[in-house]
DNA sequence: CTGTTAGCGCATTCAG
DNA sequence: CTGAATGCGCTAACAG
């Protein structure tokens, strides 16, 4: 039903492929200035738009990115990190007169199923959002050729280009704000052990405790989701412990999980921060205003959406080389849930 | 480089015809089961899958709804609201396994130029988060012939299909929890006057005042944003009234111009509620954990963006025919942010 | 300077 | 039951 180029051609009177140039700024092939006018006028009054497939099918680019990510049932309700992040991408992508393709349908765990769709000629390349580091899905994209950038995770493979914090710094840090605060006893409620920020945490977590020549003790170590439901559980499990074997501190791996552990101490009568600190990674916006405010790690999201997508089409256009292993720092925000232990 | 049809049939030594009549299932044209097999087999050891792009072409569905809003250039950030409607929507696409395509780059008050790419053949059909109802993008689409839905917006052309809530009734409600509370003077800060939900909340409020006996008041409505920092503008200047004529009760358009407001009431001494209430429409996250809780009108937004989406679904599988209004019900949340005048 | 031709990968007639 | 031919709309050589 919209108007095709051939009928662009026949009303300018000239034949298809002329149109094509001309609408394509193909000046090399010179044309007539006369001509060009007469094809443009045409194109114009016909209200010409060429189809995005055809061009696509005809080995053009289709000036569309895909955002892969999955989680579950529901995504930005649960999720204030991938919100902040595809808000990024997407101020970016606008900017560049691109657009976006949501995959919510994958699987991480089985890239041979999901894969297909993603290099169905859709799109030019690919955002990952911080896909799990036993997922097959880099392996198979590098094997496709499709250009992609990994957001919020890093691989080693040296023609995989990614853009995310320094998580083992950022952990180390703020574990020493609560070290410097006094305490010696510190758990770690985290996410699905197979998500690589959630052991580069841990690595930094590790560090700074043992910088300290303070004991690493596994069992303070206390996996479970990247959500509020998880953190109240672990910390109800944390509060079961011997008193005299209870940590002073717990830092939690993301804030999510942070505000579910605050809500279980609080449950359970215990004060934060006089009878417990509480600390998180990311500060995404509710970190401001939860009761008491929440000292965290700072992420900055927004620019890993954005400088991920600047990545990425500097990879499509083939300005930049694959490989290159962007991280951004983190930073300590300070607020009322930690304090000096009793 | 991906594995075409060809490769697929010369592998199981079939045409291309056949291969693309065993994969698509047209059992209708009867093929031999071993003929299946050996294409099957040949298809799945390839690891063949589809063009998308080729298949659109060929005149198939590509399995793909648009998502059409305009923000400005920022969006999740600043609007909960669309958050939780695009939750709901990918939530459903999910499920029917179909893909989204995010267009962020409309201009709402100029359709005729971002028409163009919304119709490119790249989906299926569209959503459109409320677009205002000066746009001309419904008239557009309508003679364009794409499957659409409106959400968050009603339109009264009887082909336009859409999914909302009763903002007239809803408006009225929150107004008389307001008026039952004891007030007389009531403030309405609202969102951009084009927006439809703008002057329907706008009628609700006022026929609530009416029904009351009470005096509608022109210079106590005041339009701004759907945005926060407007709801801190709009409040301040309530604030410089002399005090016989400010309001003791304040009626927001939506939960962001609320939290704004009460930040700046806030911010200039009064107590909420004892000096002013405050009351807000959406119940947005941060309703409930804002400094005092929001009283509001809550919307499912969620359920808003499920319901749009399966409808679209229903549209382009010609299983429902255009023109449906949905309406979904709200639901008054009181909270602290409201009680009697002093 | 411009028209013609040949695919891109697939679905779909229409003949056998 | 299966193959060959055609076209979807567009771009890119290649001729003129």
């Amino acid at each position: 039903m919209p108007v095709s180029i051939a009928e662009v051609a026949a009303r300018a009177g000239v034949s298809q492929g002329t149109v094509s140039k001309v609408l394509n700024g193909r000046v090399a092939a010179q044309i007539a200035l006369a001509t060009q006018e007469r094809v443009k006028i045409a194109a114009s009054e016909l209200g010409y738009h060429p189809s995005a497939i055809a061009r696509g099918l005809a080995g053009k680019r289709l000036d569309t990115l895909g955002i892969v990510f999955a989680q579950g049932n529901t995504f930005f309700a649960t999720s204030p990190y991938f919100a902040a992040i595809l808000d990024g991408i997407l101020e970016v992508v606008t900017r560049a007169k691109q657009n976006t393709m949501l995959f919510t349908g994958q699987v991480w765990s089985d890239a041979r199923q999901g894969l297909p769709i993603l290099r169905d000629g859709r799109c030019d390349g690919l955002l990952l959002i911080s896909p799990p580091a036993e997922s097959d899905i880099v392996p198979a994209l590098l094997e496709a050729k499709l250009p992609f950038v990994l957001v919020g995770d890093i691989n080693p493979h040296p023609l995989v280009t990614s853009v995310d914090v320094d998580n083992v710094m950022g952990a180390r840090k703020i574990t020493e704000h609560l070290i410097s605060l006094g305490h010696r006893r510190i758990a770690y409620l985290c996410g699905p052990p197979t998500v690589s920020s959630v052991s580069q945490r841990l690595q930094g977590y590790q560090d700074a405790i043992e910088a300290d020549g303070i004991e690493f003790d596994l069992s303070l170590v206390m996996p479970g989701a990247y959500l509020q439901e998880s953190g109240y559980e672990r910390a109800r499990e944390l509060w079961r412990l011997p008193a005299d074997q209870r940590p002073t501190a717990v830092f939690c791996g993301n804030d999510l999980i942070a505000i579910g552990a605050m809500a279980a101490l609080h449950d359970l009568g215990a004060r934060i921060p006089q009878d417990i600190s509480v600390a998180g990674f990311d500060d995404i916006p509710s970190a401001a205003t939860s009761q008491p405010s929440l000292t965290t790690m700072r992420q900055p999201m927004h620019l890993l959406g954005q400088h991920a997508a600047a990545r990425l089409l500097a990879l499509i256009q083939a300005t930049e080389e694959p490989g290159f292993k962007e991280v951004l720092p983190t930073e300590l925000v300070v607020r009322g849930s930690t304090a000096p232990p009793a």
